[in-house]
DNA sequence: TTGACATATTCCAATATCGGTATGTAATCT
DNA sequence: AGATTACATACCGATATTGGAATATGTCAA
């Protein structure tokens, strides 16, 4: 009888703007926290707190680098996702579009069907 | 000072377990309200609450049909998703993991340069 | 050591979200 | 018409999540 938690999937993760918008200024490049502070205008204790989240579900990795961490995409945690949406890709692929107007057609004729 | 709404995007429609339950077995098929409360062992409402949020991102949409409603996937709705995680495919693919593992090597041997 | 810098963590308040129960609305059936 | 079925909405309580401010931790520099 409570709200469920959410930030341990990887789903809930990225379902944060801010979190996404981190990950994409990483990209493919290290950076420090502090880049990302003053890329995102976020306050350092939020990206910390985005980047923290990040961490636990293994969307980036962290490596040391003296008193700065320099944090990387680790793009195979986002593996789930793609995996999941790839399933309904077909349904929005144009060659599909055009099955769905004939399905959509038929439907609209029989309209009184008894289906399921 | 609060918690930043969520709700009205794609990617936290989809966060939610339940709600990517529903998708899945509302699959290629249309069905009624009915069949995911027995499918899924939520509550009716709990299945009306999801089935609206999953609507007005666009993740499905409605036919009435006398008294029942059927619902079915929309997925182009997903395709943001798709797009955004895709840049990240490369990643996790193990031709780019080779890779990784070169650049981490060549990172640690140039430690102290000053990259932006 | 003392101080500055980089990052993480803790504490706090506001609120959106979830789950449940009860109720509303509309269509079908007798 | 009244009863029943199918679904949506409203209301309520609990709590996770966000964001902010202050603080802690750790590293470098003088």
């Amino acid at each position: 009888m409570a709200r469920a938690a959410t930030t341990a999937d990887v789903f809930n993760a990225v379902a944060e703007p801010g979190r996404r918008q981190i990950l994409d200024l990483l990209g493919p490049e290290e950076r420090p926290v502090n880049d990302l502070v003053q890329l995102t205008g976020f306050t350092q204790p939020q990206v910390s707190k985005h980047l923290r989240v990040l961490r636990e579900v293994g969307a980036v990795a962290v490596r040391e680098d003296g008193r700065r961490r320099l944090y990387r995409v680790n793009g195979r945690a986002l593996k789930p996702i793609h995996d999941w949406v790839q399933t309904y890709e077909q349904t929005w692929s144009d060659r599909f579009d055009a099955l769905d107007e004939v399905v959509a057609e038929l439907d609209s004729k029989e309209a009184g069907d008894d289906r399921e």
